[in-house]
DNA sequence: AGAAGTTGCTGTACGATGTACAAATACTGT
DNA sequence: ACAGTATTTGTACATCGTACAGCAACTTCT
């Protein structure tokens, strides 16, 4: 959602965009983590004074605020709107491209933990949660449940893999795409922790993206099946 | 897990514990959130120069780290023991319990999120839900990918709140528990959104921990149930 | 007991950060 | 042309993490 310029104003030309402010701010997160993104960079890379920034944005969680937006923004909604395709379906391709979008900035989705999002493509996300989950015969007020689990789960999900992931992205820059998860795990103590270490080496063959839709079909299963759990123990 | 005292160093005595770091970190991020809990501030608290902090602590981060670790050995394993109670009621103990110690420090739940959680009380938790989930019947690699689930839901879930909560905390003191949910969404646009808009005053009803009860019900009844979720629309 | 060796704290200092303030600049409407 | 305003810049300050060197305290060895 690029702003539109607004012709004839009273001082100078203004010699920047707030999307560029914000590629800019992007570029340097993917390039060297979330420390690079300061305002002082940003900046420098647009090629005007560190002050300059405060005209387009009041704050630097402002900036970070409109770059997690800019991202939300980016995700395809229409990929989720044939009303044909079971509701599970829709949400998991939503989901997938969410991750997607998301985990190609790995130094914005940490960034994207610290503040609340309420921006409006934040809601309009959550929008189309729930008319899917609308759609789908469920009544608004556990539509409205069921797509904060979701976003609980495709966020925290996505954050902490970026966060185990870790700082190694700055470091080993091949490794810019989340692809060797559950890395801090393999070097479990065995004799403390059995079960852990027994099941780190079969946990790095499932790369990320098996366990990111394994467990979003546990969610959804869990969305669409009997509301007590207390039931029947596991089966398989 | 404190660590023992080596007497007979060769030096002068330490004036500090690692301890007393932690608890003086910990509580500057009670008082004034993840931004008062500096090394310097904490090295004010405690009554040294700030370097001395870096004679227990190689960096900030090692700091940030070990609040997280004294943090997460607080929780009761014990609550989960009992193992003629049904697997899932052990799990939501265990869930509660790690959901009550971790919002009442949400300035360091915000610093948690920052890097990965591979300390030893980590894992021990992780072990606890694997013991659970294989105890309950699952076979040890799906209870690999299911203990991630949890995880992944109850770490995700309370650093969701602690973000939309905001930096509201440090500003108004008695909101220092979360208690008022989802007040982000209270400003909703309804003619964009109608469906997120006619929920937000329902949703504001649910206090959080009902909400997060009611999602872990939903993960617990995934894990348990059928593999895959592209069948029945949802009923009720 | 004295000397030597080691360890911990402090003082000082540097670079970097976010951002407030005032001056300078470039444009528009009258 | 002039006045007014929006934007950029220069400078400045407080604060941050932390590196370096010195001093002081304590243990161990002779």
């Amino acid at each position: 959602m690029t702003t539109t310029a607004k012709t004839s104003r009273r001082g100078p030309r203004r010699a920047l965009t707030g999307d560029e402010i914000l590629e800019a701010a992007l570029s340097l997160l993917d390039e060297g983590g979330p420390a690079a993104a300061s305002i002082r960079g940003i900046a420098a890379k647009v090629g005007v004074a560190p002050n300059a920034v405060y005209t387009y944005f009041p704050d630097k969680a402002a900036v970070v605020q409109a770059v997690v937006e800019h991202l939300l923004g980016q995700v395809n909604h229409a990929i989720a709107a044939d009303e044909n395709l079971p509701w599970t379906q829709r949400i998991e391709h939503l989901a997938l491209d969410l991750r997607e979008r998301l985990s190609a900035h790995p130094g914005a989705v940490s960034l994207m933990i610290g503040g609340p999002m309420d921006g409006a493509n934040a809601l309009a996300l959550n929008e189309r949660l729930m008319e899917i989950l609308v759609d789908s015969g469920l009544h608004p007020p556990d539509a409205a449940r069921a797509s904060y689990l979701l976003i609980v789960y495709v966020f925290g999900s996505i954050a902490l893999e970026v966060a185990e992931l870790g700082e190694a992205r700055q470091a080993r820059p091949e490794a810019d795409r989340i692809s060797e998860r559950r890395a801090g795990f393999s070097a479990i103590p065995a004799g403390r922790y059995p079960l852990s270490a027994a099941a780190a080496s079969t946990m790095a063959a499932y790369v990320s993206t098996e366990q990111y839709v394994w467990g979003l079909h546990r969610v959804l299963a869990g969305i669409g099946g009997p509301p007590n759990p207390a039931g029947p123990p596991p089966h398989r």
